[in-house]
DNA sequence: CTATTTTATGACAACGATGTCTGAATTATC
DNA sequence: GATAATTCAGACATCGTTGTCATAAAATAG
């Protein structure tokens, strides 16, 4: 049979809700109380039943991440952050997937809070900028933190880089290597982020003094086809970029692709640039100059502020770098 | 305030008892009573509280998946997959990273188990091997399914392919092609499957009559970098290899990236295999012949014998398939 | 038409923790 | 040394469901 709080405070000799208080490092416990109980728990290998403690306290040890984002790459990271903070929050995460375009999504977060009482959400993008979701969840009066959302007005933490400006970068890095001709791959537009990308690459372009060419930039979707769709109509052009700037990995590995199959050497006669260093970046050849976002660092941040009690709203900025490769030069 | 079993069955006019019949669908329930009861769920957009049902019932509508792997895309359709049959099933699913070389991660599933109260549980591989893990599940006589794990002689259901047969495809397309050297890249060796790869490639050149050089065998860990460390020797050999086949796509990607750098055409100078067919395989250039392993299906049909009651112990192969890309060839 | 079986519903305990309240033991204060 | 404040620990209600049992109503059998 299962071990219960009662077998415990039985073997240490005391009442029941000693032992929770020493479960919860609550005040008021002599040092010799909590040593007999701690011995108790450590014999009889007692694991509080998740379950009793949410039913019956105000906490239940859960916090949910809600994510739609189909780059493999990104959510593994975003999961492996948020799961390193509950780790040590002794808090267990709930992943779920989810759809922004569904109409019953906002419906969905709400019956997931009902059902499990989770303590707390992590919004990754682009489910952070979902208005129906941040109702629900701004009504139900529920902590939620936002990893990378597109606005910065809500009530609420978040964590984010600074894709303006590492767009910017990476578009500057491309001018300084001599390139004027730069093409752009644009995000999936559910993502804030997209925009944002595409505004530092034309802040870049402006500061140096280049035209805009619309006929320079092609929507895509974050994957692999989009990407290379993209890179076949820009390398269609008659007077083709020199450089193609794709606003994450798997598009510029797309690109890559395209170059390859049409033989255009890379970074001779074609620069190739990424956006976020997942591990696609290096597995692919020649491997990608791109920006590193710390996306593992986002994620376990948020978790953290999550967390952390009594901190009030905060909106933190993790540091962006630029990771020059082998996909770009002339 | 939450909306609780006891707010529907006053809007319904009948006892909760009735409403916790409606909600887990138990006979003798009346069609009319049925109706009021659905009605007042849906009007109050009622969500039973897991925690009660948990605590108070004999089920607590979660499994739990546990996994340790290092490929993100792997993870990532292995996830897919359970979660696809979960939500069918209306049980939510835990995600749980684990480590096999921790020697107190039997406790720890111990613990998982008993703080969550989870109905059963999926093993990926490696976990799927790790002694101490099942006989933990076996003692407490939890339901489990495993994912290709590397033994078949436990009590217990499992579905998995047959890596033996499709290593041995792989190395008999090669061979088919013309290749007559053809370099092994061995798997992480905490993986079953890893073995049971080489053993297929021994097998193709076996029957092909083609020696078995163990110079032409290196050691791997299905990551990128162990890939291209591999690589990196065997074309050093003074008599190199026209064709290698590494047991997985990110280590498939490690011995491109070599040749690329190398500039050895693939795959006129060397064909390149990989095992796995995850985004990887087609994110490269050239794009990788490899083994379509069904991760995905092998995923949603083991959460599905986990849901299936008294089928007993099933082991279900599901169908690999080899994939010809521009990667191999002469 | 009565006895029996089947269907349908409700009352109430139980699950295993935490929260609240109460009181005893210890320490601090004057 | 008496009183007040603080520390420590237990009794008991409570959380929101499901399981068990009792029993009423309806269907079936004889």
């Amino acid at each position: 049979m299962r071990v219960t709080i009662k077998d415990v405070s039985k073997l240490a000799g005391v009442s029941i809700k000693t032992v929770s208080r020493v479960l919860n490092k609550e005040r008021y416990v002599r040092a010799d109380t909590q040593a007999k109980v701690e011995a108790a728990v450590e014999a009889l290998k007692f694991s509080p039943s998740l379950a009793a403690r949410t039913l019956g306290g105000r906490r239940s040890f859960q916090i949910a991440l809600i994510y739609d984002n189909h780059s493999p790459f990104y959510i593994h990271q975003i999961q492996e952050g948020v799961w390193a903070q509950c780790r040590e929050q002794g808090v267990r995460m709930l992943a779920q997937p989810a759809d922004v375009a569904s109409p019953t999504l906002a419906a969905e977060v709400g019956g997931l809070i009902d059902e499990t009482h989770v303590d707390g959400i992590i919004l990754s993008s682009p489910v952070t900028d979902a208005p129906a979701v941040l109702a629900e969840l701004e009504r139900r009066g529920i902590p939620f933190v936002r990893i990378s959302p597109g606005t910065n007005h809500a009530m609420t933490s978040s964590v984010f880089m600074d894709d303006v400006q590492a767009a910017d970068d990476m578009t500057t890095h491309l001018i300084n290597e001599g390139h004027r001709r730069i093409g752009f791959i644009i995000g999936h537009p559910n993502h804030m982020a997209s925009d944002q990308r595409l505004f530092g690459y034309r802040r870049a372009l402006d500061r140096a003094g280049i035209a805009f060419e619309p006929g320079l930039v092609r929507p895509g979707q974050f994957d692999f086809a989009s990407g290379a769709a993209a890179a076949e109509t820009l390398l269609d052009l008659t007077e083709a970029p020199t450089a193609i700037f794709a606003s994450n990995d798997d598009m510029a590995a797309g690109v890559l692709a395209v170059a390859h199959r049409r033989d255009i050497a890379v970074p001779e006669a074609l620069s190739v640039a990424g956006f976020d260093d997942t591990e696609l970046a290096s597995a692919v050849w020649p491997p990608l100059t791109t920006i590193r976002q710390p996306t593992r660092d986002l994620a376990y941040s948020a978790a953290g502020l999550l967390f952390a009690e009594e901190v009030g709203v905060v909106h933190r900025r993790l540091q962006h770098e630029l990771v020059v490769r082998g996909s770009t030069g002339r």
